[in-house]
DNA sequence: TTATTTATACCGACCGGTCTGTAATTTCAA
DNA sequence: TTGAAATTACAGACCGGTCGGTATAAATAA
């Protein structure tokens, strides 16, 4: 019965996602995403070429996903003030309102999972996941740039990245222990570290 | 004896470890392993049960390292000096060395590993890992405690657990990014946050 | 000392099941 | 009525695990 077609890709990465974030990617049948997506092998292969590209795919559309999330907070957090500063420190406040009041330990983010599977996934993936975190870089760097009399010995760049490097061992740590409030804690902590570093002594 | 049996045991761990840091454990077949291991099937399960008792051990040997490198680095840093503030800085500082000088982009965890991968383990590997990072926990909020004038509203818990969640995700990004030099830069971001809240402001 | 037994360590062929991918066919919307 | 969307059935590769057998060395008995 020919469905809207979009929608059952759709489907089939929906079902996929959630599998691959529990079993991973090699561990995750076809028939497993198909029984979930309530769909037959058939319908993978007329929309995918074969596993691999479902790999691609899962990952470019995560991948596109999170630079939308970055892009929609950075733009809110510009729009509330016009000082790089603040830009910076709210910014990373509106980060953590979805991670707030999650009552289970977060999903994860399939670059991590990737990250320990790389060899299961055809080359293009990593450049994927590299050119994500570097967007996330290059904004947060831009913004730190753009503030003058900061600490010249301070590493900007890795304070830019040090955000991410929170949010991907947070989602670790939040899954090892079932603690889905660990997150948004780790994230308050750096929110604390750049107003020290940021604003003027308190 | 033919052979120590000990040694060979360490050789399929060794072998395993090191696949199951680029597939995955689904993906690493036990015939990989056999092969860089220079061993046969038979071999394999005169030491182990099966598959996921192999799974098993790594995590176990894993976390005992772990710990072992913990306990030694900390109690260097409680040689070296008899504050606990100094003996905090000094423990983190110390902690980095290890990654200072490589030139690949870091091993990385298997707990992190395994956190994507979950459903392909038996249970009892979650404990092992929640374990060994409720370790680091304690062993760091026992110095924090230990510090007093320290400002009230700081959630220490997730300070502790800060060390811990800048690692893995560096371990993550280092790997996407292929820079070995993220870690150690992280970790000193860290230093720098402990250095503002514990000693008396510059 | 030497012959025999026994335990340890390891080999490699093979079996059963699972998983990816293919092919022939049907359904339904436009 | 045509072609996109989906079904069922199945081929073939691979993988985990079993099993019969071999080699080495220590233990024991003559």
């Amino acid at each position: 019965m020919p469905n809207s077609g979009k929608q059952t890709k759709e489907r089939i990465l929906d079902a996929a996602e959630a599998l691959v974030f529990e079993h991973g990617f090699a561990a995750t049948s076809l028939d497993s995403v198909l029984e979930r997506a309530e769909l037959t092998k058939g319908a993978f292969f007329y929309h995918f070429k074969n596993k691999a590209e479902l790999g691609s795919a899962l990952m470019r559309r995560f991948g596109a996903e999170d630079q939308k999330f970055l892009e929609a907070t950075m733009s809110r957090a510009e729009k509330l003030s016009a000082d790089p500063r603040q830009q910076l420190l709210i910014f990373v406040g509106l980060m953590v309102e979805p991670f707030e009041d999650l009552t289970e330990p977060v999903p994860g983010c399939l670059f991590a999972s990737y990250v320990y599977q790389r060899l299961e996934f055809s080359e293009d993936v990593s450049k994927i996941a590299s050119d994500t975190i570097l967007t996330w870089r290059k904004r947060i760097l831009d913004k730190l740039n753009a503030i003058d009399d900061l600490d010249p010995a301070l590493d900007l760049e890795a304070l830019a990245d040090q955000l991410t490097v929170i949010v991907e061992g947070s989602y670790i740590l939040s899954r090892l222990l079932g603690d889905p409030s660990l997150l948004p804690r780790q994230v308050k902590h750096f929110k604390h570290y750049l107003e020290l570093l940021l604003l003027p002594h308190g």
